[in-house]
DNA sequence: TACAGAGTTAACCGATCGGTACACTCTTCG
DNA sequence: CGAAGAGTGTACCGATCGGTTAACTCTGTA
């Protein structure tokens, strides 16, 4: 039987989407295992304190590539309204291809709540500082603007769950059109 | 020991709570009976059908207030402006008081996604129909109105994500009354 | 007073849970 | 070559899971 090498990276990947699939606390080893092709071994061999190391790094890579490929670009945009509709592009195209499922928001429910509260209470303040801080730069009323910020996390969030309970990817693409269009109209 | 006698209605909305606290999944029967007081035999003679039953008896509770309380009164309302408000009103009490979760919402993750897909649907979508059939006759323009509709549902899903994440119910208060006043604008 | 049935208790079941132990196969590098 | 260590497979652990059973205590009714 061949080895199959991999890195710890590998796993975070397809544990990931077992978590999107199955959530944290059903992804049980035997599945991630059955799932994955990823025996117990290497499981606690890359992740030696179990499934909250696990979780941990799930949590981390998610939260890498939207510090890369949608904070950072709103932190350093020049157009504000392109880099809004950039963000909503983005956003999109992400969780389209990942069953539409937020691991973030998925951690505000359920035992695990208390244990990555910091992690998601970050994720979610940083998206909202650094999009509130576009609208500004981009002449937004400032008042106005954490509200508009917050708005359209929210719009994401909520969109998220309509769109998979109506079991419509039209739906998503809707609810973040509308609040792309929001966005724009207080940049005037 | 004194016999406690209860009766199924007491036992939904204990469990509801469990269901809220700790998720469908997590919500073992030993932190069932732990948390409510309700043994083994007693739940099992509620819900011969074990916690998918309990489940589901949870979802028709509450698919039934929010019936009462939410759509027949958007439904019947002659204005529609006061209507949205009294709906806003009455959904933020509802989740202020209900641990900021949603059950309905919670169902579109994890395993017992299909088990309750009709019913998440059927939620949703009237939720959705009959706020958008209040907006039609309270003059918004007709083919705005499902848009409009969708978009508030989705504010408070996403408001409750928000609230939980950011662990401030000024979160959700904001959400709900921008959406709020969205709507209104809508009705010229 | 007797008895049917609602409600309850606690011991118990096999299955599965997250986690551990350890032998094993490779690759790397001296 | 040979040791070190990264990566892997598998058997196993105690705890807990959802669910079952059967004996029990009440309440309502006639």
């Amino acid at each position: 039987m061949p080895r199959t090498v991999l890195d710890r990276s590998d796993a975070v990947l397809a544990l990931a989407g077992v978590f999107r699939r199955r959530g944290f606390e059903s992804g049980s080893l035997s599945v991630i295992q059955q799932e994955t092709g990823i025996g117990r071994g290497s499981l606690y061999h890359f992740f030696p304190d179990g499934k909250a190391d696990m979780a941990r790094a799930v949590l981390a890579q998610v939260r890498a590539w939207f510090d890369e490929q949608v904070f950072e670009p709103l932190r350093t945009a020049t157009d504000a309204a392109q880099a809004v509709t950039a963000m909503s592009r983005v956003v999109e195209e992400y969780f389209a291809s990942r069953e539409r499922v937020c691991l973030f928001a998925a951690m505000t429910l359920g035992e695990e709540q208390e244990t990555f509260a910091a992690e998601v209470r970050a994720y979610f303040a940083d998206w909202v500082d650094v999009l509130a801080g576009t609208l500004e730069r981009g002449g937004a009323a400032k008042p106005k603007a954490a509200g508009l910020a917050v708005d359209a996390v929210a719009a994401i969030q909520g969109g998220l769950i309509m769109t998979r309970a109506l079991n419509d990817d039209a739906v998503f693409s809707g609810i973040v059109a509308r609040a792309n269009e929001r966005l724009l109209a207080a940049l005037g």
